[in-house]
DNA sequence: TCCGATGCCTAGCATTGCGAGGTATGAGAG
DNA sequence: CTCTCATACCTCGCAATGCTAGGCATCGGA
């Protein structure tokens, strides 16, 4: 489970620069080194999702016999993922603070 | 939103010492500074749900006319936590990077 | 010709966290 | 004495979320 971080992996990837659907997948799983694989049943309805709040833009396109939705961050996308990288960074400190008050086994 | 570490982080309190329900809420909110802070309408229903899974156990007991519930890891929690530990560190290390590859503003 | 990769989609489920409400006791303020 | 706050437990029901399982279509290679 991914478990609302969804979003803020999703714009990560496209603030690098837009991409469709299925990239974003390969993408993902590129720079995790295979950590994060999205079934596609999780993307797209997360990018629906996405574009209905306006965090992103789709614009549909025809390469090669192939229909693709190209999706782009939209400012509001960019103020979003800025926000949600605070977020994560002081929520994974907090994490990681617990965790480390731990006892053995669990520093492995 | 804890999306599912949360479990984690109960369990993790618990490792230190067996504690009651409220007692973990402030525990959590002392070690992770203020960070994480459970309604208890989150906390006392996920006990429940360990306790059914055998993660941990509950013990009841009446201190200065106040009933309370203390709960102790059993050895299935600690080698869930163990477990779970791992998943943590491996998925907040692709998210990290992830994050990484994302160009400014995101640097904050 | 047929399969796998590419590329998109939806319906419906199960889980989860949380807000809102409820109960009861003890300590301290006024 | 009363009232409020902190302690300490609980449940109901909502809303969101991720995923499984299905589906459709095209292209390239075996």
């Amino acid at each position: 489970m991914l478990k609302g971080h969804l979003d803020m992996l999703i714009l990560s990837v496209l603030a690098r620069r837009p991409r469709h659907g299925y990239a974003i997948i390969e993408d993902l799983r590129a720079t995790s080194r295979d950590a994060l694989d999205l079934p596609e049943g999780t993307l797209y309805p997360a990018l629906h999702r996405l574009e209905r709040a306006g965090l992103v833009a789709g614009t549909w396109s025809e390469a090669s016999g192939r229909r693709r939705k190209s999706y782009a961050l939209t400012p509001l996308g960019m103020t979003t993922l800025t926000e949600e990288r605070r977020t994560w960074t002081r929520f994974s400190a907090a994490v990681g603070a617990v965790l480390e008050e731990v006892p053995w086994p669990s520093i492995s």
